[in-house]
DNA sequence: TACATTTTTGAATAAACATTCTACTTGTAG
DNA sequence: CTACAAGTAGAATGTTTATTCAAAAATGTA
């Protein structure tokens, strides 16, 4: 109901949906051409989204111009306006939530619930990301590292020592060897030679990623011990002396990020690899 | 090892695992503006797909010309190659998102992806339930509390332990002053009388309730300390020794939870408690 | 059929664009 | 400290782009 009444209104549609309900109502009356560029734009909305008025033109077999002519007939500037709301469905409203929060953070009207909802949103997101885009190889590889593991040395300091500790509590409770690095002063490194070659090294570091961590697991490395790492990106240092690596990019709000999607994975690993040493066990 | 083969050809990448691998190998010896614009495509390959080479540049603190430049370096002809990289990359991941999730779910309930795959989803559900169903009055009484307080501590064990553990190392970075409890031995409840009446008591606690934690609690409150809790139900015995309590249900599968949801909340509240401290600071 | 109106076309245009080039800065080896 | 190389910034360039416009075609009306 609402939905048409907005289609009828003479604004510029502001949202996708908008738009395709503008489209049904006009397309009664439209003439030949403008109904060509109408159902070519809704059976291609990503052409639409990426392409150029020139090729959108040809491939739907029409004139540059006339596409112009159909998204002023929308109510639209021109062609590059309608193009934006295209562009706005294909990222999925990712763009419209950071600035959203940037412009809450400016403006000064930060209401703890505001901010709570913003991560809240940009966690969901968040975890989205972490389904498309998880390498499925490096977590099975990961887990089975982690399942065969006699000890699993756990290596994290700063945002990722509560991932860590997490992993430490969660194994112990399935009755998994595991061991918790602490950094109490240069006594670290030395640890190194007590990290068995049965052994598997976890590590999660994040940017500006701990020195200390990454030489640590640098030195194990060298030593043939399995490091298996968490982080947050291709350009850790961290995956260069790395057997596995999973990447996760975490919601941000200015300079903090929570930890909500690394926990999410965390807590699978820990369920995961339970799963597989049961298996391991009873055969 | 494939991919860094790849990585390593001279060929121009041609989907977005082999650019980003390629970044990563290139980035080891990376002049500096070249690697800002590397870490800003990947954690903003959305806006590289849409915007122009002004808008992009100008987001990520360089020059147009160098993004060109950091196309070149990577082996592509120009900007606008790479960027149908990243075009690509936007528009098979909307249409894959449900192929994905499908896939996941057919290929059983024991595979690490099936179970990173509940987690999510499970992960999503409880964000949204967490929206819906927050205390924006607890939640406000919370933040003034943990706002105004002269030092703050901090309580939890085991499972609750990595999330007090985040709040001391994100309070910490804000310059407001903890104090993390940590469990040894029946030193603890000693420790209540160091609480000054100026200070605020941070509590998590899940089921099963630690019994120290809620006896400790318990004390503090009765010598008048705001005692300011973070749990799993109305019906947890820390909710009646306690100024206010703030109440998450977590993700779980099978005897197993989350931290996801809890680490979303904690991290509001820490940015929430930094934003007000600077706002009184100021005035 | 003749006329008025709407629609389409395709060249013209001006703006926006990616890219190149040169002068300048920064870092480095002798 | 000097000389040389590498990297960068910002203006200049040539191309692509969306958009406009006038002429032509199509459509509807009497």
């Amino acid at each position: 109901m609402t939905q048409n009444l907005d289609a009828l209104s003479t604004d510029t549609p502001t949202d996708y949906e908008s738009l395709k309900a503008r489209i049904g109502v006009l397309s009664d009356n439209m003439p030949k051409r403008l109904l060509q560029c109408a159902k070519y734009a809704l059976a291609n909305p990503d052409r639409i989204a990426l392409g150029t008025t020139a090729e959108i033109a040809s491939a739907a077999g029409v004139q540059p111009s006339t596409l112009v002519r159909f998204a002023q007939t929308l109510g639209f500037d021109g062609f590059s306006q309608m193009q934006q709301i295209f562009q706005g469905q294909l990222v999925g409203r990712s763009n419209e939530y950071t600035e959203r929060l940037n412009k809450i953070h400016e403006s000064g009207t930060n209401t703890p619930a505001s901010i709570l909802g913003n991560f809240i949103a940009s966690s969901k997101q968040s975890l989205d990301e972490l389904l498309m885009q998880v390498d499925t190889i490096a977590l099975d590889k990961t887990i089975e590292a982690l399942a065969t593991a006699e000890t699993i040395h756990l290596l994290g300091l700063r945002r990722a020592f509560p991932v860590v500790s997490y992993l430490h509590y969660t194994l112990g409770k399935m009755r998994v060897r595991t061991n918790l690095l602490e950094f109490t002063g240069g006594i670290l490194e030395e640890r190194v030679q007590f990290i068995n070659e049965n052994d598997a090294l976890f590590v999660a570091t994040f940017s500006p990623y701990s020195p200390e961590v990454v030489e640590f697991a640098s030195k194990a490395f060298g030593r043939g011990v399995k490091v298996l790492s968490l982080t947050d990106s291709v350009l850790s240092p961290i995956a260069r002396v790395s057997s596995t690596v999973l990447e996760v990019h975490e919601a941000e709000h200015g300079a903090f990020r929570s930890l909500s999607t690394t926990m999410c994975l965390a807590t699978s690993l820990a369920v995961a690899v339970g799963d597989a040493r049961k298996w391991t066990s009873l055969s």
